[in-house]
DNA sequence: ACAAAAGTGTTAGACCTACACCCATGG
DNA sequence: CCATGGGTGTAGGTCTAACACTTTTGT
């Protein structure tokens, strides 16, 4: 630690008044921090969202979004990800940082909490949820049907799922919510359902093919009636390749 | 408080349990929230930084983010500007979150904090330091001449640039670091300066002229020999009415 | 009259948009 | 053979990109 060395009584007294601002600090702040996680997934061609609920019945209609209090030790992103996976049993295929929610002094009545929230994503091979671990229940619910929730928690929601649409406009994120192998047709439907607008089929289609991030896997799925359809997959690697070439992921369809 | 009438024993029973966690977590969470502060001025046509570093002499070069903790029963926005006021004698024209650096334990190696990174810029009518306040100096540095920083404030500095370079694209907030009534080949220069690349003097005009957000104030400004250059200035009136046309303040040069 | 900075238009090519029919399968 | 969903091309318009000379002032 190369910068704690002292020099002179003058740096001595300097540093002293610092650790002494810090420790004062250390007493005196008693604002605890929380993380929240706002998890989409794409279900019955339905945009949801996992919620959790206490197991006994009683508190009602109440929801809340996964998340709970930092430990200590524990980074932020730790955080999230063992509470999603200690209430919901899921990991996120795609996580990052929303927004940090503290400017309410009281949006949680019992004291002063601030909340890092997550926006993250995950694919329908886990949209499945086990049968239910703590005194939690989780359930998805269509975003459009979302029940009361805690706090400021729709708020965050709120956030999140603008994000989520401007996000799918300029980075190819919408792949992490299907299968590992689609039809194109699920794509485009996924697109106009978060979206909420209809796209044209031939465009879409010429626009993200255009991009050479999606490989052809040979493979067919019929499913019912109707011509089969290819199946592509998203590779992520080429897509990295592009980025440092200049490339830009970018659907204009305003 | 509807929400805290309680129905049955299950009920009770329940959010004694609750109660019960946040109170373990109260005392047992230790961990401080601090903000730091992000500012961008436009000085000498070079992007530059608000620093500060202790008065007293000894510790060197190790300058650091304006910030610090944030108070009991303070927004988190709120504890920004006031640090910036106390630490710069400045307030910001425009601010907004970047980020929350909590992911390393010991990113502060007194303790775990957490860092609420905020982004800011001023424009040039503040850029004057006041002869400095408290036991911190406070100066501004260009971009490419950023002195050793505390902690992981290098970190939070690369991230707000970056952001300003692509925010500058999308959002007008160049306007923000130029005075109110500014010659267009300033805002040219600007651009320049910030996105480190040479535009077309022609296409750029065109460009930001066609989205009619910017008044032609009729006047002119000399400065030394040139032609006199017409004064425009910012029409946020105009950009809040096209907003909600659905227009976007989009320019695209990668 | 010359140096310095501001102001201005056109054209070729790229990209976006709108639009309708045929194909492969299941029942 | 019909219903269902998958796959495909083109033309007109708009936006972008590249490019150089004239105007107004100070010295």
């Amino acid at each position: 630690m190369p910068n704690y060395f002292i020099e002179s009584a003058d740096e001595a007294y300097s540093r002293l008044a610092w650790v002494a601002y810090f420790c004062l600090m250390s007493i005196s702040q008693n604002i605890k921090v929380a993380v929240d996680a706002v998890v989409f997934g794409y279900v019955n061609k339905q945009l949801q969202i996992l919620l959790i609920h206490p197991k006994s019945e009683a508190s009602k209609d109440i929801w809340a979004l996964p998340g709970g209090f930092v430990r200590d030790q524990e980074g932020l992103s730790a955080a999230v990800k063992r509470e999603l996976e200690e209430e919901t049993g899921v990991q996120a295929d795609y996580l990052e940082q929303l927004y940090t929610f503290g400017d309410q002094v009281n949006r949680d009545p019992r004291a002063q909490v601030i909340s890092v929230a997550y926006f993250g994503l995950i694919n329908p091979e886990q949209v499945e949820l086990e049968a239910n671990t703590d005194a939690q229940y989780a359930a998805w619910f269509p975003i459009n049907q979302i029940p009361d929730l805690r706090f400021d928690h729709k708020k965050i929601l709120q956030m999140a799922h603008k994000r989520l649409q401007s996000k799918l406009l300029y980075q190819p994120i919408g792949f992490e919510l299907l299968h590992r192998e689609f039809p194109f047709s699920d794509l485009e439907t996924l697109y106009q359902t978060i979206l909420g607008k209809k796209l044209d089929r031939r465009n879409f289609r010429k626009k993200i093919l255009s991009f050479q991030i999606l490989d052809d896997t040979g493979k067919k799925q019929k499913i019912g009636s109707g011509r089969p359809a290819q199946l592509f997959r998203f590779n992520e690697l080429k897509y990295k390749e592009l980025l440092n070439k200049g490339f830009h992921f970018d659907i204009q369809f305003a």
